[in-house]
DNA sequence: TTATATAAGTGTACTTATTACATTTACAAA
DNA sequence: TTTGTAAATGTAATAAGTACACTTATATAA
């Protein structure tokens, strides 16, 4: 199948990885996913969850492959992020790395699939020193969080199916750590009509409770094909 | 220096390539610099200008360079676009190509050496198709510039150095396919005080003759450093 | 020299979005 | 029955964005 012409000949051939930089939140706030390398170099240190990209697969495909592979989920919110390439990044080799950024919600995944491969949730402010460039990727994967925060509903990747309005201002306050305006916050979200709201109360946060919520996907959906943005002042 | 662990050896290693898509603006309107491919496969087919990532440089060095081999031009605003990566995408060999955009005053670059590249400016709504998935990647290109366009000043990156209102008008309406207000664009424009009004007129455009302006760089590094953002409306 | 055609330049009123801010409600536990 | 706690709610003030029409400068043609 394929023809290999000169100048393909010419050039160096290198591995290409994937990291992928995989957030969660829960009521202590956002965090970030991280497993103990398994493999040299760098054996023991803390690192983002990787792979090598394969012969006859997307750089989008080994993303879900390797996040399926510590999680058990398939389906997930996943972005790419960057091609990392400086020539010394990995001392073990010239490896480029693209990185993609994952929202899961911490209760839906496969724990001891995690566990098995040395996975460890961490908040975000006491993410370790991780290896390579791992801690950048971290970096730019918070910046595009928040960027997208503001215009797709990642909120809602990020929270379990039935949530209330106080946890999505926790979570919208933890990505952009900073107040928010109940008041305000409330009438912005609540205003896109994006909302079910539901005839059940979670109870876990105080004695009144709070009433649970939905988002409706196919709204957002129809929405969007009109040229609709959802957008969260913050 | 390179110990390549087993973990290595057990992994296709695979060409990274660079290809850029290469903005440029003109009193025609929005243009995009491609090159008629001088080598196997699809020869002789219009192509953007890209090249290999040698083993000893970073994506973004060697996407400088292609750049510079095609224009003369260094310096000049590039930003990292996207790894794209189907197994198929390239039929002579796998290659993941990491695309770059930038943009460049087109008055500015090396007219001679493009042409010894076979380049040519084609008008945005008249680009003819292209080889592998360059089409996509200049699509994708466009929406970063879009993007980008209100929040970063990039126009003035495609202006000659002294440009008038009218034009830098022109050039958001080339970028959004859009007609805008003259008055509110130059209201918002002139608003964030990064234009300084020269004492002299361009007559090109009517007998009236139009203010030249220069952006104050100076002025917008500073602002950006105390948290300002650029911010067209369009 | 005067008239004409053409693009450049300008200000205000209206609408919409964003921000600031304080009281009441529900309910479990004491 | 009281108390403590988080949840829920509306309005006024400010800022940002949008819509819109006439005047000015000047080269060229009459």
């Amino acid at each position: 199948m394929v023809v290999s012409p000169d100048i393909y000949n010419l050039h160096q051939p290198m591995l290409v990885a994937v990291d992928c930089i995989i957030f969660g939140f829960d009521e202590r706030g956002l965090k970030l996913l991280a497993v103990k390398r398994q493999m040299d170099p760098a054996r023991g240190e803390w690192s983002l969850m990787g792979g090598f990209l394969g012969g006859n697969e997307s750089l989008d495909e080994a993303a879900a492959r390797i996040l399926h592979q510590l999680t058990g989920l398939t389906g997930v919110y996943m972005d790419q992020l960057y091609a990392h390439s400086h020539p010394l990044r990995d001392p073990g080799a010239r490896v480029v790395s693209v990185s993609y950024y994952a929202l899961i919600k911490i209760s839906g995944h496969n724990q001891e699939q995690a566990k098995a491969h040395g996975a460890e949730w961490f908040k975000i402010s006491e993410i370790p020193p991780l290896i390579f460039d791992h801690n950048e990727m971290v970096e730019m994967a918070l910046q595009l969080l928040r960027r997208q925060a503001k215009t797709k509903p990642v909120g809602f990747e990020l929270l379990p199916e039935k949530f209330t309005l106080p946890q999505l201002q926790a979570l919208y306050e933890a990505i952009y750590q900073k107040e928010l305006d109940r008041r305000n916050f409330r009438k912005n979200i609540q205003s896109m009509g994006l909302l079910e709201k539901l005839a059940e109360k979670d109870k876990a946060g105080s004695r009144k409770g709070a009433w649970l919520y939905r988002f409706n996907i196919e709204k957002y959906e129809a929405f969007k094909n009109q040229g609709f943005f959802f957008n969260v002042s913050v």
